[in-house]
DNA sequence: CTGTTAGCGCCTTCAC
DNA sequence: GTGAAGGCGCTAACAG
């Protein structure tokens, strides 16, 4: 294609040295308007912009930030990097960003991928990779972990409190006067899932209900999963009221498996979520489920590099999440066993 | 942090000459096993990488691809970035992504920003930018677009026939005998949507079906407007048996305006959408959509700029979409303006 | 204020 | 086969 213009070109065209179109660029001193003037004039004229390699070369820093992701196409972290990229916005950094498909070996040639690019930073969005190469990665660079606990970088984590969510779905229930409560726990290889689940027999102890192992089921976070367990669970005829699902896309699976079975949400089943995607707000019905600002904590992960990047200690302040009640949750069906459930089972 | 080592560590280290670690890195000549042994041992011990944008400098390739899309949280964008993803995958190729967030301006510099990293090809995903500035960019580096047709690169489009796509719909919907058929349009300063629009608009001529300006909307692409038109819609009184929208997004809101309205689907009201994302397929009921593929899109963009790049012409085959019928249409409710619609639509 | 001089880290002739 | 030298495009002292 047609040959690149170089700052050298600029200068040249411009009568002036290529140490003064930098400066020009990057205001680094003080130039004679008319020279400012010719040789802006020039740039437009020849469409000339820096390129950031050679810029990166010379300053030592590439002014990109490496994201490591797991699934660029989920709901779920697109709206994290949508709030990565916000929190970027205005900065002079930009963010480069990988998938590791919950697959540590993926997840540390991402990784390796990064930092061959020399990003100056790195945010890491959950994964399965251990924590002594996220420890190795954060001796070269400031990096900052959103929803997973990083030995010894514990504050530079932003977390959330998972059990705190679940908790309070589980009272949410407890309070419409549901006992038998079924769980669909999320894939437990991630610390997240392994959470939810500790936090929801915790609060069915606090809360004197009954904790019944046919009642847990184990997905990994896919709607197909939140399907095929909530059919299971209905198959086995074991009773319960409610259905506490890990996160909104089992939810939504099961919201089919449910719907399968012609059984009304919230009036048979209520049924709750985790992570309020967006989407959630457009079920049917919507979906009663834990806000999480995904969004946001891409936002803040985004800033807090920023702000490691500018020489700041900034402290993190961990994420308490909230209870979102719509409406797929409902008072329970009158006698349980005789009612609402058995009897649109056996239809 | 720590230094970073270069080459020329790696070299001294070795006792070799950096041309030599050059070689071993990129296979360029051979050399000697014992020296080659040495060195990589060297690189082992230093864990050394090579710096990417020096690469880039010296080679006059950065090995990146830039993606200019628009909503990156957007399930749909989000399907086709996994698709360039999984397209560039084994290349050495990476995809820089950005987002223009359908603003004219926007696009513009993300345009900007690409070029000024010096991205090698560039992918297009949608956007209102004019065609011209992609021409100009298309001067400098190869490009594809997907779901767009761009003046004079038309070759170089991977392309959506929305017009079949919709006949599809409105073809199925009058074998189930539907003749009021409601249209919610997406936002028309898209090619995309005006297509819809207008394929709509002739399939229902070419049926014989009425085509009711009372029963045309526009709405914008979003679950909220699609929710927003079709209470309107209901709203209005007019009666109609059938709801077409744009895409699956807007049928979402729409879904949930219905079941609001105590109106089922598709006892009646049938409901379509456009896209078939992922989602589609588990909402309540599942949704009869046409299917685009949007990965294969995304993934057919990152082949096609990859064997631009090795200086082949391939030749983009346009995409033909295909109706999936599912269980959100069915046939008309019997007296349609006394029975299914009216009867609820007063309750 | 501005031009000259060195690199940044790597690759690539060109000789040996 | 391998080292030396020059350059990719830009920035940052250093002298004027």
């Amino acid at each position: 294609m047609s040959v690149t213009v170089t700052l050298m070109h600029v200068a040249r065209e411009a009568g002036v040295s290529p140490s003064t179109v930098s400066r020009i660029l990057n205001g680094t001193a003080n130039v004679t308007p008319d020279k400012r003037e010719r040789v802006e004039a020039v740039i437009q004229r020849l469409n000339f912009t820096p390129n950031v390699q050679a810029q990166a070369l010379a300053n030592g820093r590439s002014f990109s930030v490496g994201v490591l992701t797991q699934n660029i196409s989920s709901p779920f972290y697109g709206e994290t990097l949508a709030g990565i990229e916000r929190g970027l916005e205005g900065s002079l950094y930009y963010p480069l960003v990988v998938s590791g498909h919950w697959q540590a070996e993926q997840e540390q040639q991402a990784l390796d991928l990064l930092m061959r690019r020399r990003v100056d930073a790195m945010i890491v969005l959950g994964g399965v990779i251990e924590d002594e190469a996220l420890q190795q990665v954060a001796e070269r660079v400031p990096l900052v972990a959103v929803g997973r606990n990083v030995l010894g970088l514990t504050e530079r984590c932003v977390l959330i409190d998972n059990r705190e969510g679940i908790r309070q779905v589980v009272r949410h229930l407890a309070e419409l006067g549901h006992r038998e409560v079924a769980y669909i726990s999320g894939l437990e290889t991630q610390q997240d899932a392994v959470e939810r689940r500790e936090g929801f027999e915790e609060a069915m102890r606090e809360l004197g209900l009954p904790l019944r192992p046919t009642l847990m089921r184990r997905g990994d976070y896919t709607e197909a999963s939140g399907e095929q367990e909530a059919s299971d669970l209905l198959r086995s005829g074991v009773p319960f009221s409610a259905l506490v699902c890990a996160n909104d896309q089992m939810a939504l699976g099961a919201r089919l498996a449910l719907y399968r079975r012609g059984m009304r949400v919230p009036e048979d089943v209520s049924l709750t979520g985790f992570d309020d995607l967006f989407s959630s707000r457009y079920t049917t019905p919507p979906l009663t489920t834990v806000h999480q600002a995904v969004n946001e904590l891409g936002q803040q992960a985004a800033e807090t590099v920023l702000s490691l990047l500018a020489g700041d200690l900034p402290h993190m302040t961990p994420y308490v999440p909230r209870l979102i009640v719509r409406e797929s949750t409902g008072p329970v069906p009158h006698p349980l066993t005789a009612g609402g459930l058995l009897m649109h089972d056996s239809s």
